[in-house]
DNA sequence: GTGGTGACTGACCCGTCAGTCAGTGAGGCT
DNA sequence: AGCCTCACTGACTGACGGGTCAGTCACCAC
């Protein structure tokens, strides 16, 4: 009975999620979700008030489920474990649900103007909560100093890079785990490894915008 | 004359990326273009084949200008340098059209599945470019190991995130030096500083979804 | 059987907007 | 003057697609 309509219900939501995913929200008709879910269009409006709704639903649901993964940094605590852990949490949420994933992160922004708006501040709180933790730990001498907001910035956007990726790539089958590790160790020690200007005389390179210029000195491009 | 022709286009192009950039490109629509040149609908139909036309044109522009600026990795030269350079230069080129950047970043994938694939294979080449090159650099012990493509993801992911960013924040003015040294900074040492579990056994913290267990002996390996 | 319920259907309705085109008028040439 | 060109106009059109609702059908109770 009402499960029957619980399971409905789900059925499509998770077809729209596909249906979404595969054709970006604009593109996906409601007659395609209707056709993809083997019913007819009159029968989404009994669940859904209209897409619009669908679509909230989707992303509202993903970030409710990301907010209450991550945890506010304790001072008192182990700050970088808790760093740690709201890092492995977010991409641990994300990854479980690669679709709906994406359309937070590359279809949400182009619905609507709320929606943009909606999503633009669910972006900076979790910055600013990624922020004020990094701001934390340079107090404590756990983080390089420098504007905590740019990191900030830097992680969420890497990572939201890596899973959208994860995603489009059906091959290539990253762990979960393996990304994870692969994230601390960067933010450990990065990933240069330049023997060169470590601490000293900043040694500009280009600063031009532009084609490369075709003679270098350093470089000599010999390669044909 | 053909100068005036030349005007108004451009005009039209630069008119069109403010609306596209602040509406979204399916709420930005032909009359409200029309409107802010202060020009009648018809008038951009004389210019351009149609809507999809100027979004296009300001999309090729920006990533043309892009892979222009890019140099491909010479093995035999000083990959940091290239790698620095390349940083550098797609910097340059986005943080000096922030609006365009903003289409590309968020808007072109929800336009279309045509522009979903022109940007995503766009998308890959640059990655590709920046990955190769970190192989090399991996040949040379200059980069990490580990993935390169993963790397290479991070990378673009961060910076993705952080110019958007600043196109969105009109306060807070990072120079453009700032966030090239800052970035420099990261990849080549990191932002973290712990003392703690620096090479020893992997001391894991919480490999779970949801809030922070009070108290947890360990980490159940959940892999999926 | 008959009547009632409710999930489901899909043809239709109707607002929206990209794109069109007949018309206007300024300027220039003869 | 008359004529032509051409940039520009904006009312109009028609397709498209989100949303509706009168109708069907399966099932159950009596």
């Amino acid at each position: 009975m009402t499960t029957k309509k619980q399971d409905r219900r789900e059925q499509l939501l998770h077809v729209a999620s596909d249906v979404f995913a595969t054709k970006g929200y604009h593109e996906a008709k409601m007659d395609d979700i209707a056709a993809a879910a083997d019913v007819a269009k009159g029968t989404i409006y009994l669940y859904f008030k209209d897409k619009r709704a669908i679509f909230t639903e989707l992303i509202d649901g993903l970030s409710a489920q990301l907010t209450g993964a991550i945890i506010p940094v304790d001072t008192e605590a182990d700050v970088v474990a808790q760093v740690k852990h709201n890092i492995r949490a977010v991409i641990g949420v994300l990854a479980q649900q690669p679709r709906v994933t994406s359309l937070l992160f590359d279809q949400a922004s182009g619905v609507d103007e709320n929606f943009r708006l909606k999503t633009d501040s669910f972006y900076r709180a979790l910055k600013e909560l990624l922020a004020s933790s990094l701001g934390e730990g340079q107090r404590l001498g756990i983080v390089r100093e420098g504007d905590p907001k740019l990191y900030a910035s830097m992680t969420i956007g890497a990572i939201r890079e890596v899973l959208v990726e994860t995603r489009q790539k059906t091959g290539s089958k990253r762990t979960r785990e393996q990304v994870v590790e692969a994230f601390f160790a960067v933010l450990e020690g990065g990933y240069l490894r330049l023997k060169s200007d470590p601490k000293g005389p900043k040694r500009r390179v280009y600063a031009t915008i532009g084609p490369a210029p075709s003679k270098r000195r350093k470089a000599p491009a010999t390669r044909e």
